[in-house]
DNA sequence: CGCCCTCTTGATCTCCTTCAATGACAGTGG
DNA sequence: CCACTGTCATTGAAGGAGATCAAGAGGGCG
């Protein structure tokens, strides 16, 4: 699919022609965000949405007692800022990890899209929705499950999100996640986010060099997830189909 | 708002006649279900969303392993199992805390009420978000805080939540949940939530007497809290408005 | 009356945190 | 070219929040 570096809407369902060129068209220019650069500011006023074109990026709530959580680790492809769209200012802090590709849609263009084809409305909708399952897999895998079965699950679930974008050579990866990045995900502390790491490579189970991280033996590493990958539906019954909106 | 044990739309944007109509006419005939009744299973096929007319009930994901993590305390006025839309079989099990009157919503109606009224679309992504967010903010308590901090911020997030249903006489309710329950919301086990409780009770911090809570000093209450609760936007700029879509 | 569910409390254990020190490496300025 | 500095990974030792195990008490309901 053409489109495919703005959003994924076209792997949850099928798109018409206008459809898909109305997405193409839905982003200002693009902006190029430098490395640990911030995309926007918790309790920034919520103007605009963002496609991240190209990159990895954090989105992060900050307690008030100063520890910072990260909520979603995002990678090219994804939409960002979307859960601030129902607040007057941001929920979270989205921080380039890499060097990141972006453009804005502003939330008044978001209104005219949705008038317009309302049935990307719908698809958003499903998008949505995907992300809430991914939240509460993540509340599931954090309330009933140890640091290294956690850890397991976010290296699968990157491992799976990463290969849907062709980022994936037979269970090798690019991971430009700091150990300390890696424990505000799973709610760890970096130092026990290392000695997790290294017996899983001890056991032969994952491999590194640098940013390079290799997962060894697949199958084995999803009986330690706690939780099975979700599967996606294409085209659910409730979706207005092509033309039908 | 007339129609507001069906949905809580309202409480989000102005509705026209017609798309208040609309959501009133959308469920199937009420069902009862008894306490501890299973509404709907995991892994169940899944055709209909449910709308919670009355009762508590709980959203639960069991990992293979056997826990069973809760990801969602409904109340009245809630719609349940949205998440699992975008699947083919559910992703949570439903369970009747107190006894419950529920109505379904095929998903072939729903898809009917959004081709007629797609701004009931954008409401549903509007309340869907919501949902995210407030998933969001549970992963970043059970990632940074204590027990104690976790177990006072449910408290008032169930306090505000009742409050808005009226369900709230200066700040006594009704909770109808046992320590265990409260153990797989908050990632904790049973024992613990009761000397957490305890310890809350003894320093004068809430009052219990059977199923009801008073919360002593909301204020310092709040102080206590990771986090402070969010303030959703009405009509927010990117929602067409009543009639423009 | 008796059973089961829930709450409560004590004792012990353990996973993860905290604190601290060292090493590897990249970038930077002289 | 090399010292200098900051970031990140690594490892050890000690401490603590919460889990686990166990037992008893109260209360609703058959």
């Amino acid at each position: 699919m053409p489109n495919y570096p703005l959003t994924r809407f076209h792997e949850q369902a099928t798109l018409t022609e206008a459809e898909a060129h109305a997405l193409r068209g839905m982003g200002d220019p693009e902006i190029l965000v430098r490395r640990n650069g911030t995309i926007r500011r918790e309790r920034d006023p919520v103007d605009a949405i963002y496609l991240l074109l190209e990159g990895w990026a954090t989105a992060a709530i900050r307690l008030p007692a100063g520890q910072r959580q990260i909520v979603k680790v995002h990678i090219t492809g994804d939409m960002m800022s979307t859960p601030s769209m129902v607040l007057d200012t941001a929920a979270d802090t989205l921080v380039a990890v890499t060097e990141c590709r972006i453009a804005a849609v502003p939330l008044v263009r978001l209104r005219d899209v949705l008038i317009a084809y309302p049935r990307l409305g719908s698809l958003l909708l499903m998008g949505v929705q995907v992300e809430r399952l991914a939240l509460m897999d993540i509340v599931a895998a954090m309330g009933k499950s140890s640091a290294r079965e956690r850890m397991v699950r976010l290296l699968l679930d990157l491992h799976d999100r990463l290969a849907k974008i062709g980022a994936v050579e037979e269970g090798r990866f690019d991971l430009p996640l700091t150990q300390e990045v890696l424990g505000d995900v799973l709610g760890l502390t970096a130092v026990h986010v290392n000695r997790t790491m290294r017996l899983l490579e001890r056991e032969g189970l994952i491999a590194r060099h640098g940013q390079r991280i290799a997962l060894g033996d697949i199958d084995r590493l999803r009986k330690i997830s706690p939780l099975p990958p979700r599967r996606v539906r294409f085209d659910p019954v409730w979706l207005p189909g092509p033309g039908e909106m």
